[in-house]
DNA sequence: AGTATTGTTGAATCGAGATTCAAATACGCG
DNA sequence: CGCGTATTTGAATCTCGATTCAACAATACT
């Protein structure tokens, strides 16, 4: 069959296996975040890509596989990036602060609160998703661990329980008001969620957590 | 074309219009419970009722319809039982217990919640799940308000904030919690999410709460 | 340069689930 | 009972996304 020379000017250019695959990461947990964990579809993600549903395919034979690298990467990238923010920080307090603020949603929109919220649902049903949340939340766990256990040696910290409890309980609360925000609760946006959090914080640790608040960045 | 007699003896038998329509949305509730928000088709709840899927849509010719009735009665029915199960209580502490409890899944199979999670990641995207979600929130919120300051003025409790902040916290608390129980976390069953949520609320109203537990029923 | 390999397209095919609908059945009512 | 209406089936059809694959383009190799 005659064909004419592809004219790509508007296109992706081709790529190596492993770039494009990565772009088809990144693609799927777009894709992922506008239509559901389970409502996405192979042409949404190709598009997304740039690219065509076959291509997709020969780089991700079985779509699952690129579905669950997707949430994978995602919540990588959620946890690296809260790591990130409080990484410089020295006084407990402060860092505190700035953790929680890093665990809630900047809005109704926020993309990585959201990847998380859709996979809440399918973890029940499937044991890979429910491995990573569970995983995930652990990591969560110990990172204010860490926080509230340096805060408690250095005497700004009065914990009322175990530093595991604590932990437990605000990546706990930051989920269920990522939640809210995410379903555009009409009273609770991304600032009341991290007022109320910050709320059990001062409980549970005795301190006012008042300090000139970092830059949100 | 020549038909037999159909053998009913195994099927369910014809219905009234409203007799139908309520089993369609038992039947969709649970195939919800079964197969995801966004996963569920047609044909499964078609079977869940005993039906063909023709027979589904001559009620409910739009699926949707169904799922947002669906829903919508499983919320109101989680809402119900705990009303319900608080209901006969008149110890502050008491029925704090047991509303406690009864808003937090039995096991990683429990129906209620499981309707709630699949709920969660679609909310984000469908504004009707969104404001179904919000509402139940509000009432749970509003019941938990109820209890503390009847405790608080029969002098049991001492109230470690607004009646409104707690009560947010606490139904937080529960949905995150009820989140980790449906997806088998290894360290957070049904008995360790209520001891985490009991001990957000024995900070929060400054009362022991363990007075002999009614029956958890 | 020529050749092999890899990545991509686009059209064809497949298949599962939704939708339609005529026929059949059950029910209500005179 | 017999008629009219409501409910249900089951098969046909429709739709749309997944899958396959031959052709072709870009890159790597020698």
């Amino acid at each position: 069959m005659l064909r004419v020379r592809m004219d790509r000017s508007d296109m992706t250019q081709r790529k190596s296996r492993a770039d494009r695959r990565a772009d088809l990461v990144d693609a799927a947990r777009r894709a992922v975040i506008r239509h559901g964990a389970e409502g996405v579809h192979l042409n949404q993600i190709a598009e997304m890509a740039g690219l065509t549903s076959g291509a997709v395919l020969y780089h991700y034979p079985d779509l699952r596989d690129l579905l669950i690298e997707a949430h994978h990467a995602g919540m990588e990238r959620f946890y690296e990036q809260r790591i990130r923010k409080a990484g410089g920080i020295a006084d407990p307090a402060q860092k505190l602060v700035t953790t929680i603020r890093s665990g809630l949603p900047e809005g109704p929109d926020d993309a990585g609160v959201r990847l998380l919220c859709e996979l809440g649902g399918a973890a029940g049903r499937n044991p890979v998703y429910g491995s990573l949340l569970t995983t995930l939340f652990d990591r969560q766990v110990s990172m204010y661990q860490a926080i509230l256990e340096t805060g408690a040696a250095q005497g700004v910290f009065t914990l009322a329980g175990g530093s595991e409890t604590i932990g437990r309980n605000l990546v706990a609360l930051e989920d269920a008001y990522g939640y809210r925000v995410i379903a555009r609760h009409h009273s609770i946006d991304a600032e009341a969620a991290v007022e109320l959090v910050l709320g059990y914080a001062r409980l549970a640790t005795g301190h006012p957590l008042d300090g000139a608040v970092p830059q949100p960045r």
